[in-house]
DNA sequence: GCGACAG
DNA sequence: ATCTTGTCGC
């Protein structure tokens, strides 16, 4: 286990086919249920922009579970290299992602993406790729629809339909945060199953469609990126 | 070959 | 993701 998250880390310089056999081996070291010790204190919302096309920008924000106050909130500006690939996004994303983790101080016990969880092609979205790399769990919220097939879900909020891979398996749900507003697209990352990602995201999305910490995180993302140009 | 395709 | 103001609808 050690030793392939320590070639990972040093591994982001791949080409697509290198990438997506890594995804391939990865993903069946994810756990999907939680852990016996689970607390829920803290949770982080991440969320890149990029201020110049080859320039990211990462914000995490840090939550209180219970109050929802701010606890920490860390930024870092990095080049990327790696092109935007429909399925890839974790190689694009992550690098930037982890220089920004390196920045806090405290330790979340739960992280929400903006993008799949295990609802992907090789079973290895961005949320699942960067939980077992912080070996934490996470949930995939994914603004739109990327692999598995699904039927609308109702129109309240709440309402929700599962999200299935080809063989009938559910890996995730289509979740209405907000009545007559688009449905997001929920999966586990790692170290949790679908029924809490649900509850979760459910709980999170209190005023919006996207669930507080991820919302905190793109506004703070914007801002900052506002800071720079202007 | 055709359509789909996270951010 | 990003380029961009006002505007129609819940």
């Amino acid at each position: 286990m050690v030793m392939i998250m320590n070639n990972v880390k040093f591994d982001w310089e791949l080409d697509a086919s290198t990438a997506i056999a890594l995804q391939k081996r990865l993903c069946s070291h994810l756990i999907l249920e939680l852990p016996e010790d689970f607390e829920l204190k803290t949770i982080a919302g991440v969320d890149v922009s990029f201020p110049e096309p080859k320039t990211g920008l990462c914000v995490i924000v840090v939550l209180s579970a219970a109050t929802l106050e701010v606890f920490e909130l860390v930024h870092h500006f990095m080049k990327i290299d790696f092109p935007y690939i429909s399925g890839l996004l974790s190689f694009r994303e992550g690098p930037i992602f982890m220089k920004t983790h390196a920045k806090l101080k405290s330790k979340p016990d739960l992280y929400f993406f903006d993008g799949q969880g295990i609802a992907h092609p090789r079973g290895l979205g961005l949320a699942s790729h960067m939980g077992l790399l912080l070996n934490k769990p996470s949930i995939g919220v994914a603004k739109s629809h990327l692999y598995g097939s699904y039927e609308p879900p109702g129109p309240v909020k709440g309402q929700w339909s599962p999200l299935k891979d080809y063989n009938d398996n559910t890996i995730g749900a289509v979740l209405r945060t907000r009545t007559n507003k688009k449905p997001v697209f929920i999966s586990p990352g790692h170290l949790i199953d679908v029924k809490h990602s649900l509850e979760l995201t459910l709980k999170y999305a209190i005023k919006y469609r996207i669930p507080e910490p991820t919302r905190l995180a793109h506004i703070w993302t914007q801002k900052l990126k506002r800071t720079i140009s202007t």
